[in-house]
DNA sequence: AAATTTAATACAAGCTACCTGACTATCAAG
DNA sequence: CTTGATAGTCAGGTAGCTTGTATTAAATTT
């Protein structure tokens, strides 16, 4: 007599609360919202979610288009347009590579490291608020957790 | 003599791994992935991130379209839209509004109820699979502590 | 009854973040 | 020195998501 696909308000806030990916995205997309505005506050504007890209895999020393591609896992076209981009707002360069003269070099300009640090703050301060929500000990939990959660994933997904 | 904006790799690896944002939406990419993939696999095609705005603030006594923009804190016409995707896919169904021969009630389908039992086997599965890569406590714990950040951002961002 | 608001929709447009294919300059190997 | 690979670029295109303007029909207010 019951019907087969009886659903309960109970079972709809379960698949809700249990989907933690929705959780997730949700504070994801917090942080990286607060994180655009504190930017654009502090001077930096025109920046790009995509330009992560770049300063997530661009070293001190740094390095050639192609070799960014492979790190970020796109194209070499679509990394040479975000790089086009960032560096519009200059923050990177492309200077000549002295072994090969196809190649280019890019580097992050003073105005680039500026970035970093400004981001390091920033990134620093909406933790900060986060403490302040939860509390300190869990947000240090938090933290360890994700830190160990991304590696495996990072670690499992990348042999196939 | 020092360079005002000497940055060390140490300060740049900092600028990484203190970055959550990164990690997070990392972490949360790699869930919806997967989930697709297994909706896929067990016949729901055709499902897009978007849909989900509906499946998360569509409850089973239905509502009307302009209420689950406001939930969804989207336009009227994003919703239309995602409404009308969902509805061709046939998870959910129009039907008039008995007091108001404007509106329309969205409701789910039989299919669309079967989705969510389908939806929430999936994420229990995908947080097995991290349990097993962290551990179950680990697991357990990561699941509180983003809800409970999750819960705190949404009572502060509301405020608004 | 007239004026205003609201529900839903149609249509046009835009943006982001990607992609593929074709091309030039250069390098490296036989 | 030719041949094939490689570095980067140019051109064009797509999917997904979102918004703005305008319209129709119905409800609400005055």
């Amino acid at each position: 007599m019951t019907n087969k696909n009886a659903l309960t308000q109970q079972d709809l806030n379960s698949f809700r609360s249990n989907n933690i990916g929705h959780v997730l995205a949700e504070v994801a997309r917090d942080y990286q919202q607060c994180a655009v505005e504190q930017y654009e506050q502090l001077g930096h504007n025109g920046l790009q979610l995509s330009h992560q890209a770049i300063f997530l895999h661009l070293g001190l020393e740094g390095a050639r288009l192609t070799d960014l591609a492979k790190r970020a896992g796109i194209s070499k076209q679509s990394m040479g347009q975000i790089i086009d981009e960032v560096e519009k707002l200059g923050y990177i360069e492309r200077l000549p590579a002295p072994s090969d003269r196809r190649a280019k070099i890019i580097q992050f300009t003073d105005k680039g490291l500026d970035l970093i640090k400004t981001g390091t703050k920033i990134g620093i301060g909406i933790q900060r608020r986060y403490a302040e929500y939860i509390s300190e000990g869990k947000m240090v939990l938090l933290h360890d957790i994700l830190a160990d959660l991304h590696g495996s994933i990072r670690s499992h997904n990348q042999q196939s």
